[in-house]
Parts: structure tokens; sequence; C-alpha cells
RNA sequence: GCCCGGGUAGCUCAGGGGUAGAGCAGUGGACUGAAAAUCCUCGUGUCGGUGGUUCGAUUCCGCCCCCGGGCA
């Protein structure tokens, strides 16, 4: 397994491992998915693709709902691999992975369309009658984890907190595999995060994005790829590419801050291999 | 050279005789099916410099420096 902030260099290692040793690569990066941003979300290129096995990259077509639970199910087969190298930087999949993730059937369109259109305070409200233990534990003020407590209750008429106290035990417990985290300097990451996304746009980043303009509401997940929104308003013609590119660069920066919080608090077990390498 | 308007937190700016805030950026944190998402926390900085008035000046006055704009 080998995790790590964004632009850390993880593929291009795991590429190096897979050639030298062998082995597929498993993908646990909950963007590199979507099959519509190849440039955008930093996926293998058809050379890199060629030169070891890889799987779980751009398999999800646009407008296709996906979720940990999904990717937990797609790599399940792919783990009986002699060497799979699990490469990603969503803390939540390798979490659901080597920790366990509850068994919850999935929540209906038409229920997460019923929740979108309920106020914050009547989902916390109806929470607090049918799952108070849940609406104790989690952060209150949080949309998301309000939403997601109402809406398994409502689609299951069972409480998520009941779910999740069922969880199974995990696929891959972390001491069965060879978990190593990447962890880069700052400053080196914030330079080499700036170089990327124009690197990104020489590669034809833009136009990816125009392509999916048009079909922009019905795209799903990848919409959250970063750098999506922000270019995608440079083609209304809200804002000029300058600002795009900067606030796309920033909005990286600040997910990777993010990603060094959860493995810190996560992953402290895990080997840790300093990036760029000081000697 | 003269006339206006500015010089306050990394950036954009608000304020105003009792040594100062906001947004953004940044920091730390949370997070079991939207997770590249979502959410919480944290603001002392020669208030351009220097004299003066005052019990007290970043705030008022003088001079100087710098940045805009206008007139020559």
């Amino acid at each position: 397994m080998i995790a790590g902030p964004t632009a850390s260099g993880k593929s291009a290692l795991a590429l190096a491992i897979a050639e030298h040793g062998g082995g597929r690569i498993l993908n646990a990066d909950a963007l590199q998915v979507y099959e519509c941003f190849r440039v955008l979300t930093a996926r293998p290129d058809a050379d890199e693709l060629a030169r070891a096995p890889h799987a779980l990259y751009g398999h999800v077509s646009a407008g296709t709902d996906y979720s940990v639970g999904a990717w937990l199910r797609d790599v399940a087969p792919l783990l009986d691999d002699l060497r799979p190298i699990i490469v990603g930087g969503t803390g939540l999949y390798f979490r659901a992975l080597t920790e366990g993730l509850a068994e919850i059937p999935e929540v209906p369109a038409e229920v997460r369309q019923e929740a979108d259109g309920m106020t914050h305070a009547a989902l916390l409200a109806e929470l607090d009658r049918h799952d108070p233990e849940l609406s104790a534990r989690i952060d209150r003020v949080n949309r998301a984890r309000v939403q997601r407590g109402w809406e398994v209750w409502r689609a299951t008429g069972r409480a998520l907190s009941l779910w999740q106290a069922e969880t199974a035990p995990p696929l891959l417990p972390v001491d069965r595999a060879t978990p190593i985290l990447l962890e880069a300097e700052p400053d080196w990451l914030t330079a080499r995060i700036a170089t990327r996304f124009e690197a990104m746009l020489k590669e034809g980043a833009l136009e990816e994005v125009r392509s999916v303009l048009p079909d922009w509401e019905r795209l799903g997940g990848a919409r959250k790829a970063i750098g999506a929104p922000e270019l995608a308003a440079h083609l209304r013609g809200d804002i000029d590419l300058a600002t795009a590119t900067e606030r796309a660069i920033i909005a990286s920066r600040q997910y990777a801050k993010r990603q060094r919080t959860w493995f810190r608090a996560r992953m402290g077990g895990w080997q840790s291999i300093l990036v760029p390498a000081t000697g």
C-alpha cells in the first residue's frame, strides 16, 4: 500500500515497484476512478499503463454514482493478486480497506433528492429522534454527516449507528501489507503542485473540461476534481484563465493539507518515506 | 514642481486620541458510502519615517520618503 498527498510522486513509485518486482497497480484514489478527466486527475497515461498492469483507473463513466463502498467491492477480488500494489491519496478508501466498512444498502437516488430538499435543522431533528447515538457522536454542524445519517435511516429504516456497529473485519489489515506513506516537505510540494497544474494545462486539461461542459450537471462525482469547477468557470467566461489557475492551485494545496492531517492521525504506523529524498 | 488620493496582518482593505479588526491566504483538527467532498479552530502587526501638540498619537499638525491619478 502506498499513500501520500497529491503530487508527492506515489504513481511513479508504484510504477517503479511494479516494473522491478512485478505486481498489479490498484488505484485507491476517489477521483482517478472517473473516466473523463485523465489529465486533470493525474491518471497514468498510455505509456505508463503499458509499463505495468493497472486496475481501477478511469473505469467509472461520467454520471455514475460511486463511493467508498463501490470501490471496496471493486478492489476486493483484485486483492487475490500475487502482488497487489494499492496506491492512492484517499484516506477513507485505505481506512475502509484496512479497518473495515459497514455493509449498508445503497441509498436510492430519490432519498438523496428528498434529503437535498430539506433544511439542515429538519434533518438534524429527525436524526436526533431516530438515531440519537449517531447524532451525539457526529459533528452536528456538518451537513454531510447529518444528511448521511438521515439518508441511511430513511432508506433502510434502521439507524446508521446500528449498521456501523456490525462492521465486518477488514479485507486487508495493515499488518498483512507493507504500508508506505510518502511524506512531502511542504514548500517542495507547494512548488510541485503549481508546476504540475501548469503542465496539466499544456497537456489538455482545459479541453477535457470543455468536452464535458454541456453535460456538467449530469457529470456526478467527477465534477469535484480539483481544477474542474475552476476551469469550467473560465470556459463559461466568468473568470480569466490566470484566476482559474490560481484558484485550482490553491484548492490543490488545501487538499494536500487535509490529506496530511488524515495521514498524521491515522497512518502513524505506516513506513514513512520523506520526499524529496534528502540523502 | 504643484494639486488630489493612498501608505494598517503574507494579500485586498475597514477603522479611529486610550497601542487595532474583517475577508482571502496560511495553521492545527474532525471525518464508516458525495471524501480531490464536507465541517470546526486559530488574527501583535515598528498602523511608511521623523519631529510636534497632548497625561496619552497608529489616530490631530509639520516636514520627509514611497505608490497611484491629475495639472504643468
